[in-house]
DNA sequence: ATTGTTCTTGACGGAATTTTGACTTTCTTC
DNA sequence: GAAGAAAGTCAAAATTCCGTCAAGAACAAT
Protein backbone atom coordinates (compact mmCIF):
# COMPACT_ATOMS: atom_id res chain seq x y z
CA UNK A 1 0.00 0.00 0.00
CA UNK A 2 1.24 3.34 -1.28
CA UNK A 3 2.40 6.01 1.77
CA UNK A 4 0.73 8.83 1.98
CA UNK A 5 2.44 12.47 2.23
CA UNK A 6 1.20 15.40 3.13
CA UNK A 7 2.03 18.91 1.87
CA UNK A 8 1.82 21.84 3.79
CA UNK A 9 3.34 24.83 1.92
CA UNK A 10 1.97 28.47 0.40
CA UNK A 11 3.70 28.55 -2.04
CA UNK A 12 1.76 27.24 -4.94
CA UNK A 13 4.83 26.41 -7.13
CA UNK A 14 6.53 24.54 -4.67
CA UNK A 15 3.71 22.01 -3.69
CA UNK A 16 2.74 21.55 -7.52
CA UNK A 17 6.53 19.90 -8.34
CA UNK A 18 6.66 18.37 -5.18
CA UNK A 19 3.65 16.48 -5.27
CA UNK A 20 4.12 15.54 -8.79
CA UNK A 21 7.89 14.14 -7.67
CA UNK A 22 6.51 12.19 -5.13
CA UNK A 23 3.53 10.97 -6.69
CA UNK A 24 5.96 9.64 -10.08
CA UNK A 25 8.01 8.09 -6.62
CA UNK A 26 4.67 6.33 -6.11
CA UNK A 27 3.22 8.05 -3.13
CA UNK A 28 0.08 9.36 -2.47
CA UNK A 29 -0.09 12.82 -1.92
CA UNK A 30 -2.23 15.61 -0.40
CA UNK A 31 -1.79 18.95 -0.52
CA UNK A 32 -2.67 22.17 1.69
CA UNK A 33 -1.56 25.83 1.29
CA UNK A 34 -2.50 27.18 4.04
CA UNK A 35 -2.90 25.98 7.88
CA UNK A 36 -6.62 25.03 8.23
CA UNK A 37 -6.78 23.63 5.45
CA UNK A 38 -3.72 21.42 6.82
CA UNK A 39 -5.88 20.30 9.78
CA UNK A 40 -8.47 19.25 7.28
CA UNK A 41 -6.43 17.21 5.39
CA UNK A 42 -5.07 15.19 8.79
CA UNK A 43 -8.40 13.03 8.44
CA UNK A 44 -5.72 11.26 5.19
CA UNK A 45 -4.18 10.10 8.12
CA UNK A 46 -0.72 10.74 6.48
CA UNK A 47 2.38 8.80 6.96
CA UNK A 48 4.21 12.16 6.76
CA UNK A 49 4.28 15.52 6.66
CA UNK A 50 6.34 17.76 4.79
CA UNK A 51 5.47 21.03 6.58
CA UNK A 52 7.04 24.70 5.54
CA UNK A 53 7.76 26.61 8.50
CA UNK A 54 6.69 30.38 7.08
CA UNK A 55 3.32 30.67 6.60
CA UNK A 56 0.92 33.64 6.64
CA UNK A 57 -1.66 32.93 9.64
CA UNK A 58 -0.44 30.44 11.83
CA UNK A 59 3.21 29.56 10.85
CA UNK A 60 4.13 26.13 10.64
CA UNK A 61 5.62 25.95 14.16
CA UNK A 62 2.83 26.78 15.69
CA UNK A 63 1.02 24.25 13.22
CA UNK A 64 3.26 21.06 14.24
CA UNK A 65 2.32 21.65 17.90
CA UNK A 66 -1.61 21.12 17.04
CA UNK A 67 -0.77 18.32 14.32
CA UNK A 68 0.81 16.79 17.66
CA UNK A 69 -2.08 17.09 19.18
CA UNK A 70 -3.63 14.60 17.00
CA UNK A 71 -1.03 12.47 14.99
CA UNK A 72 1.97 10.93 15.69
CA UNK A 73 3.80 10.30 12.23
CA UNK A 74 7.37 12.09 11.43
CA UNK A 75 7.25 15.98 10.90
CA UNK A 76 9.96 17.38 8.60
CA UNK A 77 10.09 20.97 8.47
CA UNK A 78 10.73 22.88 5.26
CA UNK A 79 13.11 26.54 5.83
CA UNK A 80 14.92 28.63 4.44
CA UNK A 81 16.79 29.90 7.35
CA UNK A 82 18.23 27.29 9.81
CA UNK A 83 19.91 28.22 12.64
CA UNK A 84 20.39 26.58 15.88
CA UNK A 85 17.37 28.16 17.74
CA UNK A 86 15.02 27.37 14.51
CA UNK A 87 16.29 23.41 15.35
CA UNK A 88 15.43 23.78 18.73
CA UNK A 89 12.36 25.01 18.49
CA UNK A 90 10.86 22.82 15.51
CA UNK A 91 11.85 19.72 17.77
CA UNK A 92 10.18 21.30 21.15
CA UNK A 93 6.99 21.47 18.29
CA UNK A 94 7.48 18.00 18.15
CA UNK A 95 9.38 18.47 14.65
CA UNK A 96 11.47 15.29 13.48
CA UNK A 97 13.92 16.62 10.62
CA UNK A 98 14.48 19.97 8.51
CA UNK A 99 15.04 20.06 4.86
CA UNK A 100 16.63 23.39 4.17
CA UNK A 101 15.37 25.20 1.01
CA UNK A 102 16.49 25.18 -1.31
CA UNK A 103 16.66 21.42 -1.55
CA UNK A 104 17.17 19.07 -4.55
CA UNK A 105 14.15 16.22 -5.06
CA UNK A 106 16.63 13.63 -4.42
CA UNK A 107 17.33 14.39 -0.71
CA UNK A 108 14.56 14.92 0.00
CA UNK A 109 12.90 11.61 -1.17
CA UNK A 110 15.85 9.93 0.19
CA UNK A 111 15.07 11.85 3.67
CA UNK A 112 11.17 10.95 3.38
CA UNK A 113 12.33 7.11 3.29
CA UNK A 114 15.11 7.37 5.88
CA UNK A 115 11.87 8.63 7.92
CA UNK A 116 9.44 6.30 7.04
CA UNK A 117 11.99 3.30 7.12
CA UNK A 118 12.45 4.53 10.84
CA UNK A 119 9.00 5.58 12.10
CA UNK A 120 8.37 1.76 10.64
CA UNK A 121 10.64 0.22 13.11
CA UNK A 122 9.58 2.29 16.51
CA UNK A 123 6.09 1.47 15.77
CA UNK A 124 6.86 -2.46 16.18
CA UNK A 125 5.58 -3.91 19.24
CA UNK A 126 8.87 -5.84 20.83
CA UNK A 127 9.11 -8.99 18.97
CA UNK A 128 9.28 -11.49 21.87
CA UNK A 129 9.18 -15.59 21.19
CA UNK A 130 8.69 -17.78 24.46
CA UNK A 131 8.81 -21.53 24.54
CA UNK A 132 8.53 -22.83 28.10
CA UNK A 133 10.96 -20.63 30.28
CA UNK A 134 12.71 -19.67 27.73
CA UNK A 135 12.30 -15.82 26.68
CA UNK A 136 13.85 -14.81 23.13
CA UNK A 137 13.43 -10.82 22.89
CA UNK A 138 13.87 -10.44 19.23
CA UNK A 139 14.56 -6.68 19.08
CA UNK A 140 17.15 -6.79 21.94
CA UNK A 141 18.80 -9.56 20.60
CA UNK A 142 18.87 -11.55 23.68
CA UNK A 143 17.81 -14.15 25.27
CA UNK A 144 16.60 -15.67 28.68
CA UNK A 145 16.03 -18.32 30.75
CA UNK A 146 14.07 -17.50 33.80
CA UNK A 147 16.40 -15.08 35.05
CA UNK A 148 19.55 -15.44 33.66
CA UNK A 149 20.69 -13.93 30.04
CA UNK A 150 21.94 -16.34 27.68
CA UNK A 151 24.88 -15.45 25.32
CA UNK A 152 25.11 -16.50 21.99
CA UNK A 153 26.92 -15.61 19.12
CA UNK A 154 25.82 -13.81 15.91
CA UNK A 155 24.69 -17.01 13.53
CA UNK A 156 24.20 -19.14 16.32
CA UNK A 157 21.46 -15.71 17.41
CA UNK A 158 20.00 -15.55 13.87
CA UNK A 159 19.27 -19.27 13.49
CA UNK A 160 17.78 -19.18 16.90
CA UNK A 161 15.99 -16.59 15.41
CA UNK A 162 14.86 -17.95 12.44
CA UNK A 163 13.54 -21.11 13.93
CA UNK A 164 11.55 -19.97 16.94
CA UNK A 165 9.99 -17.33 14.71
CA UNK A 166 8.55 -20.47 12.82
CA UNK A 167 8.12 -23.03 15.58
CA UNK A 168 6.67 -26.75 14.64
CA UNK A 169 7.97 -26.46 10.83
CA UNK A 170 10.97 -28.56 9.92
CA UNK A 171 13.50 -26.63 7.71
CA UNK A 172 16.80 -28.55 6.38
CA UNK A 173 20.44 -27.35 6.89
CA UNK A 174 20.11 -25.69 3.10
CA UNK A 175 16.90 -23.79 3.86
CA UNK A 176 18.57 -22.17 7.39
CA UNK A 177 21.51 -21.74 5.52
CA UNK A 178 19.64 -19.79 3.18
CA UNK A 179 17.73 -17.80 5.15
CA UNK A 180 20.52 -17.11 7.65
CA UNK A 181 23.32 -16.35 5.48
CA UNK A 182 21.65 -14.97 2.34
CA UNK A 183 20.14 -16.49 -0.62
CA UNK A 184 22.83 -16.01 -2.69
CA UNK A 185 25.75 -16.63 -0.08
CA UNK A 186 28.28 -19.12 -1.34
CA UNK A 187 29.35 -22.23 1.10
CA UNK A 188 28.62 -25.08 2.82
CA UNK A 189 25.57 -25.56 4.26
CA UNK A 190 26.73 -27.99 6.53
CA UNK A 191 28.36 -25.10 8.81
CA UNK A 192 24.59 -25.59 9.81
CA UNK A 193 24.88 -28.38 12.03
CA UNK A 194 27.97 -27.09 13.78
CA UNK A 195 26.17 -24.23 15.07
CA UNK A 196 23.40 -26.02 16.01
CA UNK A 197 25.36 -28.21 17.96
CA UNK A 198 26.71 -25.25 20.00
CA UNK A 199 23.13 -24.10 20.27
CA UNK A 200 21.51 -27.07 22.03
CA UNK A 201 24.92 -27.52 24.76
CA UNK A 202 24.32 -23.60 26.03
CA UNK A 203 20.31 -24.62 25.99
CA UNK A 204 21.02 -28.13 27.87
CA UNK A 205 23.20 -27.02 30.29
CA UNK A 206 21.47 -24.23 31.18
CA UNK A 207 17.51 -25.21 30.98
CA UNK A 208 17.97 -28.95 30.90
CA UNK A 209 15.94 -29.69 28.06
CA UNK A 210 15.61 -30.17 24.08
CA UNK A 211 14.17 -27.09 21.80
CA UNK A 212 15.51 -28.08 18.62
CA UNK A 213 14.31 -31.44 17.06
CA UNK A 214 15.89 -33.59 14.65
CA UNK A 215 13.73 -34.97 11.97
CA UNK A 216 15.69 -37.38 10.20
CA UNK A 217 16.12 -36.98 6.83
CA UNK A 218 14.33 -33.63 6.95
CA UNK A 219 16.20 -31.32 9.27
CA UNK A 220 15.95 -29.42 12.45
CA UNK A 221 12.61 -28.47 13.84
CA UNK A 222 11.97 -25.70 16.92
CA UNK A 223 9.90 -27.49 19.11
CA UNK A 224 6.71 -25.38 20.47
CA UNK B 1 -7.78 7.35 31.40
CA UNK B 2 -7.35 10.45 34.05
CA UNK B 3 -3.99 11.41 34.44
CA UNK B 4 -1.60 10.93 37.64
CA UNK B 5 -0.20 13.36 39.42
CA UNK B 6 2.17 13.32 42.18
CA UNK B 7 2.59 16.35 44.31
CA UNK B 8 5.29 16.70 46.92
CA UNK B 9 5.34 19.87 49.15
CA UNK B 10 5.82 19.80 52.72
CA UNK B 11 3.11 22.76 53.44
CA UNK B 12 0.11 20.78 53.93
CA UNK B 13 -2.29 24.29 53.35
CA UNK B 14 -0.61 24.03 49.50
CA UNK B 15 -0.90 19.99 49.17
CA UNK B 16 -4.48 20.56 50.10
CA UNK B 17 -5.42 23.12 47.75
CA UNK B 18 -3.86 21.97 44.69
CA UNK B 19 -4.99 18.33 45.36
CA UNK B 20 -8.08 20.04 45.41
CA UNK B 21 -7.68 22.28 42.20
CA UNK B 22 -6.57 19.20 40.33
CA UNK B 23 -8.91 16.72 40.95
CA UNK B 24 -11.87 19.15 40.06
CA UNK B 25 -10.03 19.15 36.79
CA UNK B 26 -9.90 15.67 35.93
CA UNK B 27 -6.74 14.15 37.50
CA UNK B 28 -6.09 11.59 39.73
CA UNK B 29 -3.88 12.89 42.15
CA UNK B 30 -1.42 11.58 45.24
CA UNK B 31 0.18 13.56 47.32
CA UNK B 32 3.29 13.20 49.80
CA UNK B 33 4.43 15.35 52.37
CA UNK B 34 7.82 14.32 52.68
CA UNK B 35 10.58 12.77 50.34
CA UNK B 36 10.42 9.26 51.67
CA UNK B 37 6.96 9.52 51.46
CA UNK B 38 7.31 10.71 47.86
CA UNK B 39 9.10 7.60 47.37
CA UNK B 40 6.97 5.15 48.41
CA UNK B 41 3.82 6.97 45.93
CA UNK B 42 5.98 6.79 42.93
CA UNK B 43 4.63 3.05 42.34
CA UNK B 44 1.32 5.10 41.72
CA UNK B 45 3.22 5.89 38.92
CA UNK B 46 2.42 9.21 37.96
CA UNK B 47 2.76 11.32 34.26
CA UNK B 48 3.33 13.94 36.08
CA UNK B 49 5.49 15.13 39.22
CA UNK B 50 5.42 18.51 41.27
CA UNK B 51 8.21 19.21 43.55
CA UNK B 52 8.71 21.57 45.91
CA UNK B 53 12.25 22.06 46.31
CA UNK B 54 12.48 23.74 49.58
CA UNK B 55 11.61 20.69 52.22
CA UNK B 56 13.37 19.45 55.16
CA UNK B 57 15.38 16.35 54.70
CA UNK B 58 16.02 15.36 51.40
CA UNK B 59 15.50 18.71 49.34
CA UNK B 60 13.86 18.71 46.17
CA UNK B 61 16.75 18.47 43.45
CA UNK B 62 18.11 15.66 45.46
CA UNK B 63 14.68 13.87 45.51
CA UNK B 64 14.16 14.79 41.86
CA UNK B 65 17.97 13.07 40.90
CA UNK B 66 16.60 9.70 42.76
CA UNK B 67 13.10 9.74 41.36
CA UNK B 68 14.86 9.80 37.43
CA UNK B 69 16.46 6.82 38.22
CA UNK B 70 12.84 4.95 38.11
CA UNK B 71 10.72 7.10 36.33
CA UNK B 72 10.96 9.23 33.05
CA UNK B 73 7.86 11.66 33.78
CA UNK B 74 7.99 15.57 33.40
CA UNK B 75 8.75 17.23 36.73
CA UNK B 76 8.08 20.40 37.91
CA UNK B 77 9.50 21.91 40.69
CA UNK B 78 7.69 24.60 43.09
CA UNK B 79 9.80 27.47 44.44
CA UNK B 80 9.42 30.69 46.30
CA UNK B 81 12.57 32.10 44.57
CA UNK B 82 13.96 31.40 41.21
CA UNK B 83 17.71 32.20 39.72
CA UNK B 84 19.24 31.55 36.91
CA UNK B 85 21.26 29.08 39.43
CA UNK B 86 18.22 27.57 40.57
CA UNK B 87 17.10 26.62 36.80
CA UNK B 88 20.83 25.51 36.12
CA UNK B 89 20.55 23.31 39.20
CA UNK B 90 16.88 22.16 38.45
CA UNK B 91 18.15 20.83 35.05
CA UNK B 92 21.00 19.50 36.50
CA UNK B 93 18.79 17.15 38.70
CA UNK B 94 16.76 15.91 35.16
CA UNK B 95 14.17 18.48 36.07
CA UNK B 96 11.55 19.72 33.29
CA UNK B 97 10.38 23.29 34.19
CA UNK B 98 9.35 25.97 37.49
CA UNK B 99 6.67 27.27 38.45
CA UNK B 100 7.84 30.33 40.97
CA UNK B 101 5.11 30.63 43.90
CA UNK B 102 2.93 32.24 44.58
CA UNK B 103 1.23 31.44 41.30
CA UNK B 104 -2.23 31.24 40.00
CA UNK B 105 -3.93 27.74 39.66
CA UNK B 106 -4.40 28.54 35.80
CA UNK B 107 -0.64 29.06 35.11
CA UNK B 108 -0.60 25.66 36.63
CA UNK B 109 -2.69 23.90 34.68
CA UNK B 110 -1.80 25.47 31.57
CA UNK B 111 1.74 23.84 32.15
CA UNK B 112 0.75 20.70 33.37
CA UNK B 113 -1.39 20.06 30.58
CA UNK B 114 1.53 21.83 28.26
CA UNK B 115 3.72 19.18 29.60
CA UNK B 116 1.40 16.14 29.61
CA UNK B 117 0.71 16.48 26.09
CA UNK B 118 4.14 16.53 24.97
CA UNK B 119 4.70 13.87 26.89
CA UNK B 120 1.95 11.75 25.49
CA UNK B 121 4.17 11.74 22.22
CA UNK B 122 5.72 8.97 23.46
CA UNK B 123 7.17 7.15 20.60
CA UNK B 124 9.79 10.01 20.35
CA UNK B 125 12.33 10.39 21.94
CA UNK B 126 11.86 11.88 25.66
CA UNK B 127 13.60 14.68 25.87
CA UNK B 128 15.18 13.44 28.98
CA UNK B 129 16.77 10.30 28.88
CA UNK B 130 18.55 8.65 32.50
CA UNK B 131 20.54 5.80 33.22
CA UNK B 132 21.77 4.88 36.49
CA UNK B 133 23.03 8.48 37.78
CA UNK B 134 23.02 9.63 34.22
CA UNK B 135 21.20 12.39 32.95
CA UNK B 136 21.11 13.30 29.17
CA UNK B 137 19.20 16.29 28.64
CA UNK B 138 18.46 15.83 24.58
CA UNK B 139 17.08 19.38 24.16
CA UNK B 140 19.49 20.98 25.84
CA UNK B 141 22.78 18.67 24.53
CA UNK B 142 24.13 18.48 27.87
CA UNK B 143 25.32 15.13 30.00
CA UNK B 144 25.58 15.23 33.85
CA UNK B 145 26.95 12.90 35.93
CA UNK B 146 25.43 13.95 39.36
CA UNK B 147 26.36 17.23 40.05
CA UNK B 148 28.83 17.19 37.71
CA UNK B 149 28.76 18.38 33.38
CA UNK B 150 30.62 16.29 31.02
CA UNK B 151 31.58 17.60 27.61
CA UNK B 152 31.35 15.53 24.91
CA UNK B 153 31.88 16.94 21.20
CA UNK B 154 29.34 16.93 18.61
CA UNK B 155 29.82 13.49 17.30
CA UNK B 156 29.82 12.13 20.41
CA UNK B 157 27.00 13.32 22.03
CA UNK B 158 24.77 12.52 18.82
CA UNK B 159 25.78 8.83 19.17
CA UNK B 160 25.10 9.01 22.71
CA UNK B 161 21.80 10.64 21.74
CA UNK B 162 21.00 8.19 19.47
CA UNK B 163 21.96 5.00 21.64
CA UNK B 164 20.88 6.23 24.33
CA UNK B 165 17.27 7.25 22.75
CA UNK B 166 16.88 3.36 22.11
CA UNK B 167 18.01 1.59 24.94
CA UNK B 168 18.95 -2.50 24.65
CA UNK B 169 19.19 -2.29 21.15
CA UNK B 170 21.67 -3.19 18.70
CA UNK B 171 22.66 -0.82 15.98
CA UNK B 172 26.00 -1.97 13.85
CA UNK B 173 28.27 0.57 13.17
CA UNK B 174 26.86 1.32 9.46
CA UNK B 175 23.26 2.31 11.38
CA UNK B 176 24.66 4.29 14.18
CA UNK B 177 26.76 5.96 11.22
CA UNK B 178 23.32 6.26 8.86
CA UNK B 179 21.89 8.00 11.88
CA UNK B 180 24.55 10.40 13.29
CA UNK B 181 26.12 11.61 10.15
CA UNK B 182 22.90 11.45 7.79
CA UNK B 183 21.63 8.61 5.52
CA UNK B 184 23.69 9.84 2.64
CA UNK B 185 26.42 10.56 3.93
CA UNK B 186 29.95 8.80 2.39
CA UNK B 187 32.34 7.99 4.37
CA UNK B 188 33.98 4.65 6.53
CA UNK B 189 31.46 3.66 9.45
CA UNK B 190 34.61 2.54 11.33
CA UNK B 191 34.69 5.74 12.95
CA UNK B 192 32.32 5.40 15.00
CA UNK B 193 33.77 2.48 16.67
CA UNK B 194 36.67 5.57 17.43
CA UNK B 195 34.03 8.09 18.95
CA UNK B 196 32.62 5.00 20.59
CA UNK B 197 36.11 4.20 22.59
CA UNK B 198 36.11 8.17 23.15
CA UNK B 199 32.55 8.13 24.89
CA UNK B 200 33.32 4.91 26.99
CA UNK B 201 36.53 6.81 28.32
CA UNK B 202 34.92 9.64 29.52
CA UNK B 203 32.09 7.83 30.93
CA UNK B 204 33.94 5.18 32.31
CA UNK B 205 36.45 8.05 33.86
CA UNK B 206 33.28 9.41 35.90
CA UNK B 207 30.91 7.03 36.55
CA UNK B 208 33.75 3.73 36.55
CA UNK B 209 30.70 2.21 34.96
CA UNK B 210 30.31 1.15 30.74
CA UNK B 211 27.35 2.22 29.17
CA UNK B 212 27.76 1.38 26.01
CA UNK B 213 27.86 -2.74 25.30
CA UNK B 214 29.52 -4.65 22.31
CA UNK B 215 28.00 -7.23 20.83
CA UNK B 216 29.90 -9.23 18.94
CA UNK B 217 29.37 -9.13 15.17
CA UNK B 218 26.72 -7.37 15.72
CA UNK B 219 27.00 -3.95 16.87
CA UNK B 220 26.64 -1.49 20.18
CA UNK B 221 23.84 -1.42 22.44
CA UNK B 222 23.17 1.22 24.88
CA UNK B 223 22.40 -0.50 28.44
CA UNK B 224 19.26 0.42 30.71
C1' DA C 1 48.31 32.98 10.82
C1' DT C 2 48.39 30.21 14.96
C1' DT C 3 46.69 27.37 18.16
C1' DG C 4 43.84 23.96 19.93
C1' DT C 5 40.16 20.82 19.31
C1' DT C 6 37.61 17.48 16.94
C1' DC C 7 37.13 14.22 13.15
C1' DT C 8 38.84 10.78 10.19
C1' DT C 9 41.84 7.26 8.54
C1' DG C 10 44.64 3.28 8.41
C1' DA C 11 47.34 -0.13 10.61
C1' DC C 12 48.02 -3.52 14.07
C1' DG C 13 47.33 -7.26 17.48
C1' DG C 14 44.47 -9.95 19.88
C1' DA C 15 40.13 -12.03 20.75
C1' DA C 16 35.94 -14.26 19.41
C1' DT C 17 33.66 -16.46 15.97
C1' DT C 18 33.09 -19.15 11.91
C1' DT C 19 34.34 -22.62 9.01
C1' DT C 20 36.47 -26.79 7.71
C1' DG C 21 37.40 -31.55 7.50
C1' DA C 22 38.27 -35.80 9.61
C1' DC C 23 36.15 -38.89 12.51
C1' DT C 24 32.32 -41.19 15.15
C1' DT C 25 27.72 -42.32 15.95
C1' DT C 26 23.01 -43.09 14.66
C1' DC C 27 19.44 -44.27 11.73
C1' DT C 28 17.30 -46.57 7.64
C1' DT C 29 16.97 -49.95 4.33
C1' DC C 30 17.74 -54.11 2.39
C1' DG D 1 23.26 -57.11 10.85
C1' DA D 2 25.84 -54.79 7.04
C1' DA D 3 26.09 -50.86 4.04
C1' DG D 4 25.29 -46.35 3.21
C1' DA D 5 23.48 -41.96 4.18
C1' DA D 6 22.69 -38.51 7.51
C1' DA D 7 23.70 -36.37 11.73
C1' DG D 8 26.83 -35.45 15.64
C1' DT D 9 31.44 -34.43 17.64
C1' DC D 10 35.76 -32.34 17.99
C1' DA D 11 39.79 -29.62 17.39
C1' DA D 12 42.43 -26.89 14.46
C1' DA D 13 42.62 -23.39 10.80
C1' DA D 14 40.80 -19.45 8.77
C1' DT D 15 38.45 -15.47 9.12
C1' DT D 16 36.15 -11.63 10.88
C1' DC D 17 35.63 -8.18 14.09
C1' DC D 18 36.86 -5.07 17.81
C1' DG D 19 39.82 -2.01 20.64
C1' DT D 20 43.68 0.75 20.47
C1' DC D 21 46.87 3.93 18.82
C1' DA D 22 49.14 7.45 16.25
C1' DA D 23 49.07 10.78 12.86
C1' DG D 24 47.15 13.73 9.55
C1' DA D 25 43.03 16.55 7.91
C1' DA D 26 39.42 19.48 8.86
C1' DC D 27 37.48 22.76 11.63
C1' DA D 28 36.87 26.44 15.15
C1' DA D 29 38.44 30.00 17.96
C1' DT D 30 41.58 33.55 18.78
Amino acid sequence: MAYRILIVDDELILTELLSTHLQDHGYTVAVANNSNEALTKLNTKPNLILLDINMPGMDGLELCRVIRNHILCPILFLTARITEQDKVNGLRAGGDDYITKPFSLQELTARIEAHLRRDERNNRPPEVVTTQGLIINLSDRKVFWNEQELSFSRREFEIIEFLSSNPNQVFDKERIYEAVWGYDAEGDSSVVKEHIRKIRAKLMRVSGSEYIETVWGMGYRWKK
